[in-house]
Formats: structure tokens, C-alpha cells, sequence
DNA sequence: GATGAATGAGACTTCATTCAT
DNA sequence: AATGAATGAAGTCTCATTCAT
């Protein structure tokens, strides 16, 4: 690929992104255009259909945490792990209304888990998840998918929450301690579909 | 008002709530008024804009779950009571992309929230989750603002598991162990802005 | 139907056909909408797609063509009704650039030709055929099939030769001189599919 | 003109030539430099507009015409001579949307009946045709703008009927008998203008 | 000379809102 | 008061043509 259609295709990336994250998908992909200083051709020759931009604006965020999961999975305390790596899948989270979007449609969610980055990216996950259970660290009785969940779920409280940094991490911290809280019932059993 | 009037109006609304939750807020009025038999400059004189109608029908609903806290005041186990009602809720919001939608937009959750059924409701809450962190079922640090935060959030995360009941109950059930017992760890204190 | 409504549609029509004829099927539903003195959304209002005008317009054409062929379907001489009906057909094709292209595309013929309109205007026209070989004004070993190509093509010679009515005339005389040759050769038979 | 350059040029021709025949005029100039295995900017370094290259190719099958008529104007049978080349244009125009569109522009028209290579194609086919006259195989009242007509008629006929070739060869019987025997009653005269 | 990325006008279509009936 | 036809701004996407590499 020739450097100026690289450094264009960057460009637009990340317009989107910014436009996304503030105005949700709806935003027009003129305006994206715009950000990115680019033609609106320009836009549709590197992302056949706005759709198609999304998606790469997920999976390559999704790849991005599959990679910081992957890089965890030999760390000393998988608890301390995980606990941070969610604690930054909802800090991000809060400022990219994207995903709150993006993630409201199915067909977009499924399409991203049968990618390969989305499968990597659970796999590892989860990969940490059962290190941090054996740690002691996480309840046995849940799954990646009850993981994964949460983290969507504890991002859309964090950002009902905007503004008021203390509730936000009450919130979260609500969420870590239901997690830590050992299994007593013993009666249900993770089943990840 | 007249009589014709006043059913239209409920009409309209009821039909408003049907798409919404359906289809989510980005159908059309046209849809509306075909359901609820009616025109479309019907729509728009009862309500000014399609805004003013996504409003109506939240306030409406606000209204109603204020009604149910109220109602829940003086129950006998009032941590049975907030986690019922906590699961309604939750319940409740799976089946109804409006509030998912909605809710996405900062200016309508204050504008809610200053309205009289919006603070009516949030005070009934209130007063139940004290009650409820009398009767110990509940923890100390957290205040109103943070189980309004966890209904949501627990919200988008029973949607995100749409399909897979389990994950959801399990995921649930996270949360709710997380409002029943802290960590000792912990010291921070609820501070409601 | 309003008043206006119907009104407005006839506007519609009326404008696309000349529009069409004038420039072609890829003309803008824009320059119809300016012609007819309408917004476009009235356009579309009436006609839910471009396509779905340009049907409109065909099977009007194709339904009044019926008429005229069933209107002749008892006079007494069915050959120069025959022979006149195809040169008003060749007349009109000259000045609507519209059928030729819009007959260009196959989907659309096979559509108008299932539709009522369509077969009964072959149907109207296969009986004056008939009636016309009968009398030993047609050969015997054509079908309303071969009838309706060499209207098309004839009318397709007529544009070819704009300008030239001559021409134009002893085109249109040469075919007419092989739809009135006696069949020798007798090999061939007459087969609709 | 280097020698790529021209291999280039020609590629692109017969590129154009098939994608314009498969898929009309309105066929994308990136198809085209696709199918040629050219860069886009390549076909336009030779052709400066679409349209051009749509006169190119058109220029190029009248010059290839001329010179089958020119090689047809000695032989012995100028009859079968004449009806064979109108056969066999015929065939060609099925295939080829090509000429249905382009031949729809009247502009184009006549700016390539003004080129020396229609020109040229023009005489060489009066040449034939009165040579088939003088042989009794065609009648006398016609000239050659009615041949062209009748050719470009008789190739939309085909089209239209595309799948029946009965009912191709039936019509066209029709057209050649037509040429072949003027009624008696008519008095006009061959007058091209 | 060749390439293909960039451009932007323009196409079709949707839909919240207005207004004549 | 009710209706629904009319409106037109705005959205996504295509494609002939230009121009930097």
C-alpha cells in the first residue's frame, strides 16, 4: 500500500473514532470526511459502507485487547490482572459512546466474535480468567461470557455516572467485590455458550 | 380536553412504546401513527416533536417505578423488596431498546431526573435502599446514585446476553452479591451529589 | 384519493414521461420533481422508488395500447386497423426515448409482460393479429411474439432515422411489405413461447 | 508512440469492447481498466473521457464493417452478398448492448457517420446495395440510410426477442422478404438525404 | 508513461415536521 | 380536532476525472 493512501486510511480511522466516540454512529460520514481533512471519497474507497468502517474501528480495538490479555497471561498475580485490565476496558469505554452503539446490534456483535481477533480475544480472556479463578481471585461459578457482560455492563453504569468520578468507582467497585465473592450456593455451574 | 382527544393521545403513546422498544428510538413517527391508527399530524399535535414523545413516554415510565418504590416503602424485608424491584427493572429494560437508547443521551437523563416524577422516584428509591441498608441486606457505601448506575448497567448486560438466560442470571447475580457485601478492605463512603 | 393528491400524481407521471423521453431513464428525479413543480419527497411519496415510476409509466403506455388494439378487435377490415395500429405505435416510439431504453432491460419486460395490463394487451393484440391473417392481410407464419419484436424494431429504425420522414416511410414499408408476404417457403410454423 | 504504451492502448479497446457489450454503456471506466489489467489512470492517459473511448470503439467496428463491404463489392451474387452482412451485423448487435446504447445518442451518430471511417463504410455499403439492386435481389425504392435503419431496427428486434431464436429468424425473414418485393402499389422513391 | 489514491458533484432515498383539506 | 399529502434537508454511496507518487 502506497504511504499517502496508509497515512489517509489512519487519518480516517481515527476521525472516526473521535466522531463516533462524541456523537455516537449515527454521526455522518461527512463529518468524518471532514475531521480527517479528506475527500468523502476518499472515506468509502478505504471502508466500502459505513458499516464496514465500524467494524474496523471495533475489531481493531477488540485486537488491541486481546493483545493487552494475551501480555497478562504470565503475570505473577492474575487477580491484580484481570482487575486492571477491566478497570481499563471501562475507562475507555466511557469516553467512546462507539461501543454502547455498536454493541446495541447483534448481528454486529456476532460478526465480531466469529472474527479472528474477536476469538483470540476471548480466548485469552478467558485464558486469564481461569488463572485469576485458580488464584483465588474470581469466583468459580462464572464464565468469559458472564465476564465479557459485565465489563459492558459496568461501562454503561460508569457512563450513566459521567461526572461524578467517586459514584463511577463505588460502582465498579460494587462489581469487583460481587466478582471476588466466593460460590456458597454451589448449585449453578459456569456454561459458556 | 376532549374525550376523542385525550384516547388518541393514549393511543399514540402506547403505540410510541411498542415501536421504540421494538425497533428502538430511530423509528419512524410515521410507524407510530400507523399503529396506533391514527394520522400522523395526529402525533404531532399532541406532542411537538418526536423528542417531546421519547420524553413523554420515559417520564410516564419513571413515573410508574416511582409509584412501585412508594408502594415498597413499608414492606416487611425491604432487601427483599430492592431486589425485586431491582430485577423488574432489569427485566423490564431487556425487552425495551427505548431505554437503552435513550439513555445514551446526557441531556435527557438530567432533564428527566430534574422533572417532578423523575426526583418523586429517585426519593422513593432512596428511601427504600436506606431502609434496605438498615435491615443489613445491603452495603453502607453506596447511595442512590450508584444503584440507579447498577440497574443500568445491569441492564445493558442482560442485553448484551440476550439469548443465553443463564449467563444472565449468573451475571446478575454478581452484581447483587457485590451489593451485599462489601470488601473490608474498603473504606470509601457513599457521597451523593 | 384527496384532491390534490391525485392531482399531484398526474403531475408526476406526466413530468417523467417527458423527462424520460426527453433524456433517457437515467434521468434525475430531481428534474422530474422541478418539472412537475413538487418536492421530491411528493415524488417519492407517489412512487416508492425510480423504478417503480418508470413501471408506472410503462404499463399506463402498455394499458392504453390494449384499449386500442381491443377497440379494433371488431372492425371490418383487420388489416388496416392492424397495419394502422402499428404505425401509431411506431409514432409514439419515436418521440419517448423512454421504451427503448427501458425495453432495454430484460427484467423490466418480463415484469410488464406478467402484469394484467401486459397480457391482456397481447392478448388484444394476438386476436387482431389472427383476425388480420384470416383476412390475408398477414402471413400466416408469425405469432404476436414476432408482431411485438418488429413493432420495437421498427420503432427503433423510425429514431435511428430522426429527421428523415421519408426514410422513416419507406422503412416502415418495407416491413410492412414482409408482414404482408405470402408465406412460400412453408417450412416454418408460427410458435409463441 | 513506445511500444507498451501501444500494447496498453489496445488492451484497453478490447477491455472497453467487452465490458461495454456485457454490461451497457453505463458500465464503470474501473471495471474496464480492471479487465484490461491497467491502472485507471491509464485508460484516461489514452482516451480522455469515456465517451471518447466509447468513439473509439464504435470507429473502430464501422471500419472493420467498411472493409466487409468493401471485400463483398466483386462478388458474384451481390444478393447473397448483402443478406449475409445484414445477417451477420445482426447476430453481432444481439451481443453487444453496446450499440442499443451508444447508437441512442444522436450526437454520437452523426459525428461518426461525419468520420472518414463512416464515410467510407457508408459508400462501400451503397456500393453493395445497388449492385444487389441491379440484381433484382433488392428492391429499387430504397437507399442506403434506409438499409442502416432497417439493420439497427432489425438488431433491436433481436434483442428483444433474446432466448427465442425462432422467433429471431422469423423476424428477420420478415424484414428480408420485405426488402426483397415492393408491394405494387407503392409509388415512392429511394431519396437519400 | 503508468499507477491508483483522491476528489466531489450528484444520484437515490428517508423522515421529522408543516400545512392545506 | 384530525388527516395525510407535501416538503426539503440530510444521509449513504457511486463514479468520471485529476494528480501526486
Amino acid at each position: 500500500m502506497r504511504a499517502d493512501a496508509l497515512r489517509n486510511r489512519v487519518r480516517v480511522l481515527e476521525a472516526a473514532e473521535v466522531v463516533f466516540a462524541a456523537k455516537g454512529v449515527s454521526a455522518s460520514t461527512e463529518e468524518i470526511a471532514l475531521l480527517a481533512g479528506v475527500g468523502i471519497g476518499t472515506v468509502f474507497r478505504h471502508f466500502p459502507s459505513k458499516e464496514a468502517l465500524l467494524e474496523a474501528i471495533l475489531l481493531d480495538r477488540v485486537a488491541k485487547l486481546g493483545a493487552m490479555a494475551r501480555s497478562l497471561a504470565t503475570s505473577l498475580d492474575p487477580g491484580v490482572a484481570l482487575y486492571g485490565l477491566f478497570t481499563r476496558m471501562v475507562d475507555q469505554a466511557v469516553t467512546k459512546k462507539t461501543y454502547v452503539d455498536a454493541l446495541a446490534d447483534a448481528g454486529f456483535v456476532s460478526r465480531i466474535g466469529r472474527s479472528q481477533a474477536g476469538q483470540e480475544a476471548v480466548q485469552a480472556l478467558g485464558a486469564l480468567l481461569v488463572r485469576a479463578q485458580q488464584a483465588g481471585a474470581v469466583r468459580d461459578d462464572i464464565g468469559v461470557t458472564e465476564l465479557i457482560a459485565l465489563v459492558v455492563g459496568a461501562s454503561r453504569a460508569a457512563e450513566y455516572a459521567t461526572g461524578n468520578r467517586a459514584a463511577q468507582a463505588r460502582t465498579l467497585q460494587v462489581v469487583f467485590d460481587g466478582l471476588r465473592h466466593p460460590d456458597r450456593s454451589s448449585g449453578s455451574e459456569a456454561n459458556d455458550s
